[in-house]
RNA sequence: UGCCGCAUAGCUCAGUCGGUAGAGCAGCUGACUGUUAAUCAGCGGGUCGUAGGUUCGAGUCCUACUGCGGCAGCCA
């Protein structure tokens, strides 16, 4: 057994008449007098291949072991198929099984499983048609965000994982440390945690997951001129919402001579090149996507390929929230957070497709961000999209280096921490710019799943982290 | 974390006014010369999430807890 081999994918494409070897899992049986069919599927593609077995090609007993969710290995040939549904299928002369899936107890049926189900059972559920295509989904969209950004010249770097500063203000963070290993893990050890000293601890100082590379990502950029991140991401946050992980996996671009405008062209560029993509190389699964989890999918997707994302500044949108006469729950006004039923209006309502969002208050953004001239907004954009909300967050960076001082010292942010950070805008400093996607929101956008839990193998929230 | 909702067979659900439990699918047995979520006949399958309470009697009403989901906040 060798891993190049014909797949199933590969099966529909030879001619009737080739002999052929398939392996994959049983997804169904059905039994006739003279005849048995057999579906299975390796996750090469969304369809299933039916192998026919007619009568005494194979042992009874063997036939019997062949159920829904064993591994099974069919030698024979691929020839026409008399029945609707395919134009080929398989004529096995022999099988092999590899492992019996005892069918009293194995918890996938043919028929539908609600996805709260499947999340319980997240190590099998990648055997059925949903997750199957949301990982190939994943997969290719993977692929394809590596290849928009290495073709336009971006290098792809690693930043790091754990981070000892304590500075990246993007959320609550998780704790990294090695103090438990030396007290143990009885109940006497948590007190004598409480105690000790972070300079004993591994790092010498408290250590956390990263929230972010972006700064990171600055220092390189400042150097490399483009460059982006693609890693996972931590947020200790206590969110129990359809679009938040505490891990997840981010996409951070950051470009040197680069301003909010070509911020903006790139976030717009990025989106449309890899939903084309996954268009040309995903059809089959988001054409089942469209069918059966969002029937406005594919034309949505194609309107955002094809049309202009509609850009405004945050005032302007306020202004436009406010004549809107929607009975909002909470109220529009200049300096407030839009809420997600603001958004939703904006791309859903008003607009009908992504939105980009900018010039935002500066006491609602981060302290990275430029200042513009008027003293009151910073250079900042959120890509607002349909049914799922913000998508893309960035901003041009503040390259003055007395801004950014003060600006971090206004915050009540320690300035000692940012000393690299700062370094930056002493030596060489240029205008720059960048954003971070989620990737698994954006995974949701491309295949129209509701919970961004069933985007990614297996979800890490506030109370879960099972697998 | 706040608000709302849900928890009954392996799965998806029904269960009326409080009177000791039902369907479809899956499973098992059999039938059927080519099926496509195959079809047909029969069979087995339940501590009604947990713990209390009200009541002659609770799947049903009340309280708490746990789990799950939705919305909001935090954000990507």
């Amino acid at each position: 057994m060798d891993y190049r081999r014909t797949y199933i994918r590969d099966l529909f494409d030879l001619p009737p008449g080739n002999p052929a070897t398939a392996y994959g899992w049983v997804k169904t049986r059905r039994d006739s007098k003279g005849v048995s069919f057999v579906q299975i599927a390796d996750g090469s593609c969304f369809k299933d291949l039916q192998v026919v077995i007619e009568a005494g090609t194979i042992p009874e007993e063997t036939l019997k072991r062949i159920t829904t969710g064993a591994s099974v290995r069919f030698d024979g040939d691929i020839v026409e198929s008399p029945g609707e549904g395919q134009e080929t299928e398989f004529k096995a002369h022999s099988v092999e099984v590899y492992g019996e899936a005892d069918p009293a107890h194995y918890p996938l049926q043919k028929k539908g499983a609600s996805f709260e189900f499947l999340r319980e059972i997240a190590h099998l559920r990648a055997r059925g048609n949903t997750f199957g295509a949301v990982f190939r989904v994943r997969s290719r969209c993977a692929y394809a965000i590596h290849k928009f950004f290495i073709d336009r010249g971006f290098h792809n770097i690693h930043t790091p994982i754990i981070t000892a500063s304590d500075c990246e203000g993007a959320g609550a963070m998780f704790a990294v440390t090695t103090l438990l290993d030396a007290q143990g893990h009885g109940p006497e050890a948590k007190a004598a945690l409480r105690a000790m000293e972070f300079s004993e601890d591994f790092f010498g100082k408290p250590a956390y997951l990263t929230v972010s590379g972006q700064l990171d990502a600055e220092t390189l950029a400042l150097g490399m001129t483009n460059v982006y991140t693609f890693g996972p991401t931590f947020r200790a946050e206590n969110s129990g919402t359809s679009r938040h992980l505490a891990e997840f996996w981010m996409i951070e671009p950051e470009m040197a001579f680069c301003s909010l405008e070509g911020n903006m062209n790139l976030a717009e560029e990025f989106l449309k090149e890899v939903i084309q993509d996954l268009l040309d190389n995903c059809s089959a699964d988001l054409e089942f996507f469209n069918q059966r989890i969002e029937p406005d999918l594919l034309s949505t997707l194609h309107h955002v390929v094809n049309s202009g994302f509609e850009r405004m500044t945050y005032t302007e949108a306020v202004d436009r929230l406010a004549k809107s006469g929607e009975p909002f729950e909470f109220p529009v006004f200049w300096g407030s957070d839009l809420q997600s039923e603001h958004e939703r209006w904006l791309t859903e309502i008003d607009v009908g497709r992504p939105v980009i969002l900018t010039d935002y208050p500066k006491d609602i953004k981060a302290f990275y961000m430029r200042q513009n001239e008027d003293g009151k907004t910073v250079r900042a954009m959120d890509v607002l999209a349909p049914r799922i909300g913000e998508i893309i967050g960035g901003s041009q960076r503040e390259e003055r280096y007395d801004v950014l001082e003060k600006r971090i010292v206004e915050m009540g942010l320690p300035l000692e921490a940012y000393w690299w950070y700062l370094d930056l805008r002493r030596f060489g400093s240029v205008p720059h710019s960048g954003f971070g996607l989620g990737f698994e929101r954006m995974l949701m956008y491309v295949t129209g799943m509701k919970n961004i839990r069933d985007v990614i193998p297996f979800h890490r929230t506030p109370g879960s982290a099972e697998f």
